[in-house]
DNA sequence: TATTACTTGACTAAAATACTAGGTTGTTTA
DNA sequence: TAAACAACCTAGTATTTTAGTCAAGTAATA
């Protein structure tokens, strides 16, 4: 488990197509000047998200990223594991002989600790986000409006 | 928040020294045979540690490093923090306005989870560690040689 | 068919990481 | 007192990762 700039923005960038699931596709681009990540860098994010099934790109006019699964079947663990490949954290790679046949005991706990932080992420799913009072405030501003505008010309510019 | 391998390093470098407290202090040359970190880049990192006040030097021969505080007053979060500085995630600085003056939500809900993720690793600390079946079980077994001994010669090689 | 958007790969600058080498300072023990 | 020891300090370096760019595609659709 790595937790890095790029996990971070891709698990915003995943925040982003939770909250507009239903205004359809989110083109890369709008994140890209939402949240100030350049294109190519998100395309490459979006690649690996996609391979894991975690994303479904959409083609031509009107087209973008949706979420490959509703929303409560996708953890943060997910999204960080799909772009951050994991480090092999030992050298013993789990044989636990890196000391002369000894038992590596620190490996051991961390491991432990590993484990017990995979499960604290993988228990948030990107649908609480959509839960925040944040969040629901600017859902409803966009009630309002009449829907198929809003999927015309889906309501971006709210994250950043 | 980030987690990294230096984070890692830290995190079990000082497990090293919890579970090897009451045996007087450890060297950095024994943790880094053990567990296979270079001596000069852990004196780079209890540099960090001692500045924060969780680790204490002691100079001379015998001497090493031992704990700042006792084992429960030290937290995983504790530990990341001092080696691994944070890095200010956002651009805009917690003043929310990164997009034209508009709210960035995102970034709202990005600190929520890092709050959340620190407030767990927080709660982490390295008595815990100490209380794992593999580390009582060596424990135990250090305990049937006399204590006067085993100040003079601390039966290391048990972490790697 | 033109447009829009995704796909792929190769490439690069900058930062973080991990390590090396060379010291000094203070403590203990012989 | 001198040798051994181990923390402590500084500066430099190699490697890896990160973050981003450029360019030439492919696919879908209005």
């Amino acid at each position: 488990m790595k937790l890095s700039t790029k996990g971070r923005y891709a698990v915003t960038a995943m925040m982003d197509l939770a909250i507009h699931d239903r205004d359809g596709p989110v083109t890369l681009a709008d994140i890209s000047s939402c949240q100030g990540i350049s294109l190519s860098y998100l395309e490459q994010l979006f690649a690996r998200l996609r391979q894991s099934g975690l994303v479904q790109g959409v083609r031509g006019p009107g087209g973008g990223y949706r979420l490959g699964k509703p929303s409560n079947q996708i953890s943060v663990a997910d999204i960080i594991l799909a772009v951050d490949e994991t480090i092999d954290n030992t050298r013993c790679k789990g044989n636990l002989d890196c000391n002369k046949g000894e038992r590596c005991l620190t490996h051991h706990l961390w491991n432990d600790l590993s484990d017990r932080l995979y499960d604290f992420l993988n228990d948030i799913t990107l649908s609480e986000f959509i839960k925040d009072p944040e969040v629901r405030k600017i859902s409803q501003r966009q009630d309002s409006t009449a829907s198929r505008i809003a999927t015309m010309f889906p309501p971006r510019s709210i994250a950043s």
